[in-house]
DNA sequence: AATCCGTGGGC
DNA sequence: TGCCCAAGGAT
């Protein structure tokens, strides 16, 4: 199973790799800062999303050493609409302990990549075998739905973890290990795909047990997940010569690290709407609506001209060079609406 | 072990 | 609209 499943996995991915700004030409060997730089952005974000964001890093800090060097407001203004900030914060911290404790050079085995701030097992896996060649298991969400076909795994995730990992441990080659890898993903990504699977055109087809039930799409198997909640906030646009307020959020939680408008608590049921950041007249500036991962957001813009004792005025013509996370992003076009005359109506959305 | 942490696209 | 999903990690 092992010689057979990966002979034709990589016979497969020698013909049909896919051409990503981070991977380095066949023979040719990968550049490790790239490769991580990858690997924490694609952490549950798609090539697509990831794209403009990795060409925009890259240019802006080509190496290990220019990014630990790097403002961290920089940073985290590159980062803005990428999600999951806490990805940004940990960047920097690793740029920096590479270089002050790794001599600017990435450590090349898997345990001591663990150790880095960001890295958990899936990336020091990955790093380790395509940036390094070392033999490592390598399992993403891709793998995971490959490996849960091709043994046809009954267990369901998340709990089946363990078990796919062994699977995964079970295929993996000793040599061309960062090509399997990736080859995996590739596979996962253009073929094994969620809901229909290319089974005509997938390598693995005849060895896969999945398939000769004749339903692959119901793996890999999943507990239900739990409904998520809706909450509600206000946020506030204070106005002043041309300048609105922001703020900077609180280095930890949700949305962590970055310029905001200053807003109330989010809580299931309406809060009193507290957080304003001056004593004003507040009027309606119409609402946006956002999902994060674990709830449902309705936020509602008050608007207001006036004073405040913190925070950063920030040109209001200038406001989409400010590095605000999307659900605040959203609030800029109502609060650039408030207060000019109605054309037909602003009641849309 | 379970929860928290963003966003955009597909259907 | 709403749910699923995407190269997960930290606590």
């Amino acid at each position: 199973m092992l010689v057979d499943a990966s002979n034709a996995l990589l016979a497969w991915y020698d013909a049909n790799r896919r051409d990503l700004p981070w991977r380095a030409m066949p023979g040719e060997s990968s550049d490790p800062y790239r490769v991580w730089l990858s690997e924490i952005m694609l952490q549950q974000t798609t090539v697509a999303a990831v794209g403009p964001y990795f060409h925009k890093f890259i240019t802006y800090w080509p190496t290990m050493r220019a990014l630990a060097e790097a403002d961290e407001a920089d940073v985290m203004k590159a980062w803005a609409g990428l999600g999951y900030y806490a990805r940004a914060r940990n960047l920097i911290a690793c740029a920096r302990t590479i270089v002050a404790r790794h001599g600017g050079r990435f450590p090349d085995s898997e345990a001591e990549l663990l150790q880095l701030p960001g890295v958990g097992r899936y990336t020091a896996a990955a790093v380790a075998a395509i940036a390094f060649g070392r033999r490592a298991v390598v399992v993403d969400g891709n793998v995971e739905r490959v490996v849960a076909r091709l043994f046809a795994v009954k267990e369901p995730l998340p709990g089946a973890k363990a078990k796919l990992y062994d699977l995964t441990d079970s295929i993996t080659p000793a040599r061309r290990n960062g090509d399997f890898a990736q080859a995996m993903m590739d596979l996962g990504a253009t073929i094994c795909t969620p809901r229909k699977p290319a089974c005509g055109f997938c390598p693995l087809a005849t060895l896969c047990a999945a398939r000769a039930e004749g339903d692959p799409a119901r793996y890999p198997v999943k507990t239900p997940k739990v409904a998520k909640p809706r909450r509600v906030g206000h946020a506030y646009w204070l106005e002043r010569d041309g300048a609105v307020l922001l703020v900077r959020r609180p280095a930890k939680g949700l949305l962590g690290g970055m310029l905001a408008f200053p807003s109330s608590a989010w809580e299931e049921k309406v809060g009193a709407g507290s957080g304003a950041p001056a004593q004003a007249e507040w009027q309606d500036g119409g609402s946006i609506d956002h999902a994060f991962t674990h709830f449902a957001l309705t936020l509602h813009l008050r608007c207001a001209e006036g004073e405040a004792g913190e925070g950063i005025w920030w040109p209001i013509a200038q406001l989409e060079e400010a590095g605000l996370p999307t659900v605040f992003a959203k609030l800029i076009a109502r609060g650039r609406a408030w207060k000019k005359p109605p054309l037909l109506s602003r009641q849309e959305a």
